[in-house]
RNA sequence: GCCGCCGUAGCUCAAUUGGCAGAGCAGCUGUUUUGUAAACAGCAGGUUACGGGUUCGAUUCCUGUCGGCGGCUCCA
C-alpha cells in the first residue's frame, strides 16, 4: 500500500508542534496486526501493539463473553485502540477499572509467547473462546496452513507480532476514550466499542505527551476562534455555516489577496462564477449520479427549472472554457476563482471550521494538451508548496490518491487512470518528492496528490491537492484546434493550491496559536497612550501607521497602561507602541512586541520595520 | 447517519443525597489620569438549549428534539 516511507517537508524549520512531537519520539511507521495493517520492528509500535493486547486481556477478564476484534498501534495520535464486541455499551468512566486490571496483568510479568499453529488447531482455539471475529479474519486473511498467534497468559490473539518480551515492559500507558467503530471499516456491518489510548516507554514520556495534549486543546482552532473572535457558528445559520467575524475576515481577505497576486503573477486568469446552476449542468459532470450523497436537494420551479447549490465548480469553468473556440496557442488556460462550494455533509463529520458544509476552495482548472501536462502538474505541485512555506505549512506529506477498486465509483478507462496515476508519481519524483500512495482514495473522475496536513491534535487533514482529469473534458466534448487544425482534447488538472479557506485559516489558528505573523494578524500595532494627555501624540503615531497602511488601533480607555498592555498580550498583537510624554518630545514610540521585548524606537524607525516585516510577509 | 460524552449569564465555571440559581471576567454608571501583564465602587445580566414526563417541589431523575465535542464511515 506504500510506495515511499518518508514525510516530505518544505522547510527545514520545525514549528513548535512539530518540535514537541519530535522530542517525543513521534514516529512515522506503518504498523502490525492481522487486519489491513503492516508488521514493524520499531519499538515504539511494538509497544504499543503490546499494550493493544494488554487492553484486550483485561477487557477479555472483566467482560466474560467479550469479543475482540483488532487492535493496532496508531502513529497519529500516538497510540493504539482494539476493537471489542462487549454485548452491552461502556462509557468512559468504565475505563479506570479496565486500566488497574492492566496494571495487575503487567506486574503479573506474563511473557508474550509465539506460536505458529495448523490453521485447524488455530480455528478450534478460536472457536472454543468464541471469538467470532478472529475467525473470520482467519479465513478472510490467513493463508497457508500455519497461524501466527501470541499468547499472554489466558489471552491468546491472532498475531504477526512481534511483541515486548513481558506484560512487565508495559510501564506507561493510559486509556483515553470509547467510541464506536464499525467492523472492518464497513458502516454496513455491525458497530463495535473501540477503546483508545496511549503507550510510551517512559512515564516521563507519557506525561510529555498528557502535557502536549493539554497544550494542543489550548491552541484548538474552535477554542482560539471564540477567544479571538475569529469566526462564529449559530445553530440558527445551521451546523457547518461558520461566519466569519471582522478580525477572522480581516486575515481571509489577507490571505485570498496574496494568493490571488500570486496566481495571476504565476499565469492564472480569476472568474467569478454563481454558486448555484442548473441540474442539468451536474448530470453533464456525473456529480448528479456520484457524488449525489453530498448535494442538496435541488430547488424545484414551477416550470419545471431546478437549480442546484455546486458542490464543485468545475462545471462552471468548463462552461467558461467552451465559450470561445480554443487553439492551441491558448493552452494551457489556467482558470482560477475562490469558490464558493456547498456540501451536503453528515452531521456527525462536522467539525469546527475543518469540515463545514459551505467553504471557499481556492481552485482553479488548467486546461492543457496532454504534452503540457506534467508541466502543469509540477507547476501547481510548485505553488502549493510556494503557498505552504509562505504560511508556515511546515510540515505535511503528499498521498497519491488513487482509483478504488469498484468499477461503480469512477469513471473512464483504466488505462487513462493508470496513466494519469502515473503522470502524478512522475511530477512528484522529478521534484525529488516521496509520497505514499493512498488506494481507494481518488475523485470519480481521475486520481489526485493531496497535501496531508496535522492539526494541534496531530489529526490529518487534506489541504492543497493537485488532480488530473481525462473524463469531465470527454462528458463534456472539450476540444482545442491543434496546430494542424484538428480537433484535439484537452486534459484538465484541477487544484487547491492553499485548500479551502476554511481549513486553511482552522489550520493556521492552531499553527501560530492565534499568534498569527504581523502580515496577518488583523492588528499589526496597538497604541497605547499613558494618559489622556497622550492621545494627541497617540493619535499622530497611529496616522503615521495608518499611512503606511498598517491595521491600528488606538487603545484609549480610561484604564491603566499595565491593563491595556495585558489585554493587548492576551489578543496576541505583534507590537504595542507605548506612548507617554518621553516619547512625545523625543517623536519615539516605546515598542514592546510579543516576546516582551521593550526597546525606545525614533517613531519613523517604527513605521518602516513594520511595514517591512509586512511586505515580506515574515514570520 | 452510527457509538460514547456534554449543554447553567456574552465568556470561564459553582450550586450537599431533588429544596428560593451564584462568582470572576466582560457590559453599563460613577470615581481614578496612571511608565510596561488585571485601579475602586455600584448597577444590570438567566423560562438552567428546547419540548414532554415523574414529584408537594426538577439545573439535578426519566424521555424526545436541537446543538456541541471525541471517534467510525466519508472528505477540501
Amino acid at each position: 500500500m506504500r510506495v515511499a516511507p518518508h514525510a516530505a517537508t518544505s522547510s527545514n524549520k520545525a514549528s513548535p508542534i512539530q518540535a514537541q512531537l519530535m522530542r517525543l519520539h513521534i514516529l512515522d511507521d506503518p504498523m502490525p496486526e492481522f487486519g489491513d495493517h503492516e508488521a514493524t520492528d520499531d519499538p515504539l509500535q511494538v509497544l504499543r501493539h503490546s499494550t493493544a493486547h494488554l487492553l484486550a486481556a483485561a477487557v477479555t477478564e472483566l467482560y466474560p463473553g467479550a469479543k475482540y476484534a483488532i487492535g493496532p498501534p496508531i502513529e497519529n495520535p500516538p497510540g493504539f485502540y482494539y476493537d471489542f464486541d462487549l454485548g452491552k455499551p461502556i462509557n468512559e468512566a468504565d475505563l479506570p477499572a479496565i486500566e488497574s486490571r492492566m496494571r495487575r496483568l503487567a506486574q503479573a510479568d506474563l511473557p508474550f509467547v509465539h506460536e505458529t499453529l495448523p490453521r485447524e488447531q488455530a480455528i478450534e482455539e478460536f472457536r472454543k473462546r468464541g471469538q467470532d471475529y478472529k475467525l473470520e479474519l482467519i479465513a478472510d486473511k490467513v493463508e497457508g496452513n500455519g497461524v501466527s498467534v501470541y499468547r499472554t497468559g489466558d489471552f491468546l490473539d491472532l498475531c504477526l507480532g512481534p511483541h515486548v518480551k513481558s506484560t512487565r515492559d508495559l510501564k506507561a500507558f493510559k486509556l483515553q476514550r470509547v467510541s464506536g467503530a464499525y467492523w472492518r471499516g464497513d458502516e454496513k456491518k455491525p458497530q463495535l466499542t473501540r477503546i483508545y489510548g496511549t503507550a510510551w516507554q517512559t512515564q516521563k514520556e507519557l506525561d510529555d505527551y498528557l502535557k502536549f495534549l493539554e497544550e494542543a486543546e489550548k491552541r484548538d482552532h474552535k477554542k482560539l476562534g471564540k477567544d479571538l473572535k475569529l469566526f462564529l457558528v449559530d445553530d440558527r445559520v445551521g451546523p457547518g455555516l461558520p461566519m466569519w467575524l471582522p478580525d477572522g475576515a480581516t486575515i481571509r481577505r489577507e490571505i485570498e489577496r496574496f494568493i490571488v497576486d500570486e496566481e495571476i503573477a504565476r499565469g492564472y486568469k480569476h472568474v467569478r462564477t454563481p454558486d448555484v446552476a442548473r441540474l442539468d449542468l451536474y448530470r453533464q459532470s456525473g456529480h448528479a449520479k456520484l457524488y449525489a450523497d453530498y448535494m442538496y436537494p435541488p430547488m424545484k420551479f414551477e416550470d419545471g427549472e431546478e437549480l442546484e447549490l455546486r458542490p464543485v465548480a468545475c462545471p462552471h469553468h468548463i462552461v467558461i472554457y467552451q465559450s470561445e473556440l480554443r487553439s492551441y496557442r491558448d493552452l494551457p488556460l489556467r482558470l482560477a476563482e475562490l469558490a464558493g462550494y456547498w456540501r451536503y455533509e453528515r452531521s456527525g463529520v462536522l467539525a469546527g471550521l475543518n469540515r463545514v458544509r459551505h467553504f471557499t476552495l481556492n481552485d482553479a482548472h488548467v486546461f492543457c494538451t496532454p504534452e503540457q501536462l506534467i508541466e502543469e502538474v509540477k507547476g501547481a505541485i510548485e505553488l502549493a508548496l510556494y503557498f505552504s512555506k509562505v504560511l508556515g505549512i511546515d510540515e505535511f506529506y503528499y498521498e497519491v490518491a488513487t482509483r478504488d477498486d469498484v468499477k461503480e465509483k469512477w469513471l473512464g478507462t483504466v488505462e487513462q487512470w493508470e496513466e494519469a496515476q502515473a503522470d502524478l508519481m512522475e511530477a512528484l519524483e522529478s521534484m525529488g518528492q516521496t509520497y505514499k500512495v493512498g488506494v481507494g482514495n481518488a475523485a470519480f473522475y481521475g486520481p489526485k496528490i493531496d497535501f496531508q496536513v496535522y492539526d494541534a491534535h496531530r489529526r490529518e487533514f487534506t489541504n492543497s491537492t493537485v488532480q488530473i482529469d481525462f473524463q469531465l473534458p470527454q462528458r463534456f466534448d472539450l476540444e482545442y484546434v491543434a496546430e494542424d487544425g484538428t480537433r484535439k482534447r484537452p486534459v484538465m488538472v484541477h487544484r487547491g493550491a492553499a485548500g479551502s479557506m476554511e481549513r486553511l485559516f482552522s489550520y493556521l489558528i492552531e499553527r501560530y496559536a492565534g499568534a498569527f505573523p504581523t502580515w496577518l494578524h488583523p492588528t499589526q500595532v496597538v497604541v497605547i497612550p499613558i494618559t489622556d494627555a497622550h492621545h494627541e501624540y497617540a493619535t499622530e503615531v497611529a496616522s503615521r501607521l495608518r499611512a503606511a497602511r498598517l491595521r491600528v488601533e488606538i487603545d484609549g480607555r480610561p484604564e491603566k497602561m499595565q491593563k491595556k498592555i495585558r489585554e493587548a498580550h492576551s489578543r496576541k498583537v505583534p507590537y504595542m507602541a507605548i506612548v507617554g510624554q518621553r516619547e512625545a518630545d523625543a517623536e519615539q514610540v516605546n515598542v514592546r512586541d510579543r516576546q516582551n521585548r521593550e526597546v525606545a524606537t525614533p517613531l519613523e524607525t517604527f513605521v518602516s520595520m513594520v511595514a517591512a516585516e509586512v511586505a515580506e510577509r515574515r514570520r
